[in-house]
DNA sequence: CTCCATACTTGAAGACATCAAACAATATGA
DNA sequence: TCATATTGTTTGATGTCTTCAAGTATGGAG
């Protein structure tokens, strides 16, 4: 049995996970030609449209911030603005078609490059996800 | 035994993992009125100082945006460029003591919010540390 | 000494980030 | 209903981040 790692040892090694994990998206990100934020921003479109306010809440920056870089999106034609039909100060955000494929390729790039989860056994995949569960709780 | 999950579901939990803690850095460090580039910076440095060029590379940004970063640091005196004795174009740079009390005050509210580490178990913890240094191996 | 590489800085241009202020649409309460 | 407050989004100002191209100074190889 391993020594016990202390809290700090390992929030220390979490942090060098997260900054390893985050610098390989930015540059499958910068190889599409998007900066990260808007890679994240396509990222959380992937499973639903959302509105600009929702968009801000999950991405935690301003709301004006979001209208800029929608605006950026918008104009590569990655992403549009639908007028809400219920309430007419929203305004919904999808993907389009050329948004989803650019996604999916930065995903396929992700797998690729991910390759320190093809050193895990079956077991410790399953384990590996129980504990980030646990961890990092959804929502 | 828990059914074992694909690889895209176990980076998509990455990803989620990632983002959560990666704001909870930019939050701890906008509460001390810095940014999570400045705070990524002082971290490097907490370990060693370190020339322009390795902390460029380090944090995988061009060298002229570096010499933004610490400037700013420097005019608030967290950081301080000393010339080489050794080659006269490098500058070390390293921590003053407000920034090492400023990074270490960071660290503390990271430990502080970082809740989800107290749920395992010292056994868990020890497996979570090793899966972590198979999936993201040291440099 | 000449030539080239290295370490750093500067300047320009675009993106990111936050704040205050504006606007339209909705909700609330008398 | 009408006046008022709240909400969702945008705009403008300011500062930081990021990259690129170009410049200066130092070091090293021939």
């Amino acid at each position: 049995m391993p020594p016990t790692p202390s809290k700090a040892q390992l929030m220390e090694l979490l942090a060098h996970s997260v900054s390893t994990h985050y610098a390989d998206f930015t540059t499958a990100a910068a190889d599409t030609g998007l900066t990260s934020s808007q890679a994240k921003t396509l990222t959380v479109l992937r499973r639903a449209p959302a509105s600009m306010r929702s968009l801000a809440h999950t991405l935690a920056c301003d709301a004006s911030n979001m209208t800029g870089i929608i605006d950026r999106l918008e104009k590569r034609d990655l992403v549009r603005r639908e007028v809400s039909a219920t309430d007419r100060r929203v305004k919904n955000v999808a993907l389009t078609e050329a948004g989803q494929k650019l996604i999916d390729a930065i995903r396929e790039r992700m797998e690729q490059t991910q390759t320190g989860l093809d050193q895990l056994s079956d077991e410790e995949r399953a384990e590996l996800f129980r504990l980030l569960t646990v961890v990092f709780p959804a929502q």
